[in-house]
RNA sequence: GGUCCGGUAGUUCAGUUGGUUAGAAUGCCAGCCUGUCACGCUGGAGGUCGUCAGUUCGAGCCUGAUCCGGAUCGCCA
C-alpha cells in the first residue's frame, strides 16, 4: 500500500497549520527523547520534522521507535506551529504530529552520510551513487540541469532550430581524440565508432536543407579524465545555414543572456567582449582567459635582450621570450618557501626555473641580483607597473612554455589569494584562432579546430600560399577561464576545402577514406554554414558553483573511466567475442 | 606514459625515535530520558593498519615490489 501524499517534505509552511497532511520520504534522523520521538522525513525538496508521542498510541510509538536512518516511510498527521522554531530549515516554523505511520522499506546502516556538507571519499560516493543522489544538493543540481536543457530547447526552437538526432554508431576518423570502438557482428572485422561530436552529420544536415539544427547530444572521447573531462559528456550542439560569425555569436549571446537571467537572476551585458587569440595568449597566457582578476602578462623580451643573465638571452636567441606577471600585494604573502613551491609547480609546464623580483619600501631585490644592478631591477619593476609590496614572477623559455607557465601562475595565485569570485560571470569570446597548429610530436601541421574550419575572408588567398599564417573563422565562448564551447564558420566551397586538405598534407586517398562522404555531399550545393557546441556539463558546473562536472552528472565515471555503480567496463563471454570475431591478446 | 599525494574501525582522521592490549570523533547496538533539531547521559560491539616480501629480538612506522584511489603534465582535431 502507498499513502497518497498531499505535500512534498520541503513544502509545508506556517500557512498549512491545522491541515491534515500525508508525507512520503526517507528518515533523515531520529531523535528519541523517551516518551517523544522526533523524526526528520526527507525527500528531494527538503525535510519536515514529524513527532510521535507515546500518549497518542502505544502501537504507533513502538513502531516509530524501530525507525532508523534511510528507512522509507509514509506519515499521516496534522500540521502544527512549533513552540521553538528552527530557522535552519525552510519548514522550521511547523512540525507534523503523526497519527499513522507505514514503513515501506527498511535500510541497512548506509556507508555514507546523506548530508550536503559531508566529506566522503569520492570513490565511495560514486559506488553508492544512488545514496549520494539523495542529497538535496545533488537533486538540486539535477533539477538545475534539467531546467537549463528545457530552456535551451525552448530558446533554440523559438529561433527556428530543428532538433535532430544524429547517429551514435558512426565511422571512426582517427583525427583528434581517440574513438570508442564498437565491433560489428553483421560486418565481421569492421567497427563503428561512438561520435566525438556530431560534426560531420550536422554539416550534412545543412547540405540537406535543415537550415538550423540543434541537439542535446552525448559525445564520447577515449582520453584521460580530469575534473572537467568525462569519457561521455553532453553537448548542446547547433549549426546554422547562411550565416557569418556575427550571426552565430548573436544567437548565443541571446541564449546565454536568457540562461543567466532565468537560471541565476543575473542580468549580463551583451554583446560580450571579443578578444583575439593572439591577445588572449600575450595578455593572459591562455586561450581561455579568466578576466575576473589582473596579473596580466608583461613582455620583457626587449627590456632584457642585452642583459648579463644568460638564461634570458639564451631563451631569446632560441626564438623564445621573457615575460612576467606582477602579483599586486604578493610580496608579503609569498615567502621564499612559497615561491619555491611555485617554481616547482611551473616545472611541470616545461619551465626550467622562475625568476622573482620583490619591490618593497626599501627598494627592489630579486633572485637575479648578481646579474642586474638595482637600477635595472627598478626599471623592470616600473615597466611592469609594480608598487611597493608587489611581487614579480618571470619566466624565460619558448613562447609555449612561457605562456603555459604564466597562464598557470596567474590563475593559481589568484586562487590562493582568494580572488576567484564564484558569483562573478565574465563571458567573453576568443576569436581569430590560427587555422593550423604545429604538432611537435608528430612533426606535422594539423587543424587547430578541425579541417572544415574556414579561414578568415582576408586570408583565403593565404591558404594557397602561406597556409600556416592563416587565421580562422573560429570562436570559443569562455566563462571565468573555462572553455564553455567553440565553433566556426565552415568551408562550403569545394575548391577551398581541397586547399585545406592540401595544406594538411592529406592525399586524395586519405580524404576519400576519412571524409569522402562529406566532400561528395558538398558537390551538390552546400550553403554557407557555421555553428557551435557547448559543453553542457561545464556550463552547469560553473552556474551551480561546482568544482567538477561529476557533481552535475547523475552517474559519472571515476578517473579510470569506470562506472563504480555497475562496474563497467566488464569482461564478456568467450561466446560473445567469438561471434564478433575478436580474439584477446594473452 | 611521467611527476606528486594518499591507503589505519562502517565513515572522517590521529598515531612521537621501531617497543606493553593501535586511539579520537562520528556512526552502529543496548539501557535511561516528553521539546529535540549535530538531543543528552550510561554501557557495549566494531581493526588482516591495501597486499606481498625483506631488515630487526620486535614493524602501522624502515626498505623493496605490487595493487588501488586522487591531483597534475602529456593527451583531449
Amino acid at each position: 500500500m502507498v499513502y497518497k501524499r498531499t505535500h512534498m517534505c520541503g513544502e509545508l509552511r506556517i500557512s498549512n497549520v491545522g491541515e491534515n497532511v500525508v508525507l512520503n520520504g526517507w528518515i533523515q534522523k531520529r531523535r528519541n527523547l523517551g516518551g517523544l520521538i522526533f523524526c526528520d522525513v526527507r525527500d528531494k525538496t527538503g525535510m519536515t520534522q514529524v513527532i510521535f508521542n507515546d500518549e497518542t498510541s502505544d502501537e504507533l510509538f513502538a513502531l516509530a521507535d524501530t525507525l532508523r536512518n534511510e528507512y522509507v516511510v509514509g506519515v499521516k498527521g496534522k500540521v502544527v506551529e512549533r513552540e521553538s522554531k528552527n530557522p535552519e530549515i525552510e519548514t522550521g516554523d511547523i512540525e507534523v504530529i503523526a497519527d499513522e505511520l507505514i514503513i515501506y522499506s527498511k535500510s541497512e546502516t548506509p556507508p555514507i552520510y546523506i548530508k550536503d556538507d559531508d566529506n566522503v571519499d569520492d570513490n565511495l560516493r560514486l559506488k553508492y551513487r544512488y545514496l549520494d543522489l539523495r542529497k538535496k544538493k545533488m537533486q538540486d543540481n539535477l533539477s538545475f540541469r534539467a531546467a537549463l536543457t528545457t530552456l535551451a530547447r525552448n530558446y533554440y526552437a523559438e529561433q527556428g532550430f530543428t532538433e535532430v538526432e544524429t547517429p551514435m554508431l558512426i565511422k571512426s576518423t582517427p583525427e583528434g581524440a581517440r574513438d570508442y570502438l564498437v565491433p560489428s557482428r553483421i560486418n565481421l572485422g569492421r567497427f563503428y565508432a561512438l561520435p566525438q561530436s556530431p560534426q560531420t552529420f550536422k554539416q550534412l544536415l545543412m547540405v540537406g536543407g535543415t537550415d538550423r539544427y540543434f541537439q542535446i547530444v552525448k559525445c564520447f572521447r577515449d582520453e584521460d579524465l580530469r575534473a572537467d573531462r568525462q569519457p561521455e559528456f553532453t553537448q548542446i550542439d547547433l549549426e546554422m545555414s547562411f550565416v557569418d560569425v556575427d550571426d552565430v555569436i548573436e544567437i548565443q549571446e541571446g541564449f546565454l543572456k536568457r540562461v543567466m537571467k532565468e537560471m541565476k537572476g543575473i542580468d549580463i551585458e551583451t554583446p560580450f567582449p571579443r578578444m583575439t587569440w593572439e591577445d588572449a595568449m600575450t595578455r593572459y597566457g591562455s586561450d581561455k582567459p579568466d578576466t575576473r582578476f589582473g596579473f596580466e602578462l608583461c613582455d620583457l623580451t626587449d627590456k632584457v635582450k642585452d642583459c648579463e643573465f644568460k638564461v634570458f638571452t639564451d631563451a631569446i636567441t632560441a626564438g623564445g621570450s621573457v615575460r612576467g606577471i606582477c602579483v599586486t600585494g604578493g610580496s608579503d604573502i609569498y615567502t621564499r618557501k612559497k615561491i619555491d613551491k611555485l617554481t616547482e609547480a611551473v616545472k611541470s609546464y616545461g619551465a626550467k626555473g622562475m625568476v622573482w623580483i620583490r619591490k618593497t619600501q626599501d627598494g627592489v631585490t630579486s633572485s637575479v641580483n648578481k646579474f642586474f644592478t638595482p637600477e635595472q631591477l627598478d626599471d623592470l619593476a616600473d615597466y611592469m607597473g609594480a608598487k611597493a609590496g608587489d611581487l614579480m614572477l618571470l619566466i624565460s623559455d619558448s613562447n609555449k612554455v612561457v605562456f603555459d607557465s604564466l597562464g598557470f601562475l596567474r590563475r593559481h595565485i589568484a586562487g590562493e589569494m582568494g580572488l576567484l569570485d564564484d558569483n562573478q560571470f565574465n563571458f567573453l569570446w576568443v576569436v581569430d584562432f590560427p587555422l593550423f597548429e604545429y604538432d611537435e610530436k608528430e612533426d606535422r601541421w594539423s587543424a587547430m579546430h578541425h579541417p572544415f574550419t574556414s579561414p578568415k575572408a582576408e586570408h583565403a588567398e593565404l591558404l594557397k600560399t602561406d597556409p600556416h599564417n592563416c587565421l580562422a573563422n573560429a570562436y570559443d565562448i569562455v566563462l571565468n577561464g573555462v572553455e564553455l564551447g567553440g565553433g566556426s564558420i565552415r568551408i562550403h566551397d569545394q575548391e577551398m576545402q581541397e586547399d585545406m586538405f592540401k595544406a594538411l598534407n592529406m592525399t586524395q586517398e586519405d580524404i576519400n577514406e576519412k571524409f569522402g562522404f562529406l566532400v561528395e555531399a558538398f558537390k551538390y550545393g552546400a550553403p554557407p554554414h557555421g555553428g557551435l557546441a557547448y559543453g553542457l556539463d561545464r556550463l552547469v558546473m560553473l552556474l551551480t558553483g561546482e568544482k567538477s562536472i561529476r557533481e552535475v552528472i547523475a552517474f559519472p565515471k571515476n578517473q579510470n573511466a569506470q562506472c563504480m555503480v555497475s562496474e563497467a567496463p566488464g569482461l564478456v563471454d568467450e561466446a560473445q567475442l567469438e561471434e564478433l570475431g575478436i580474439e584477446l591478446k594473452k
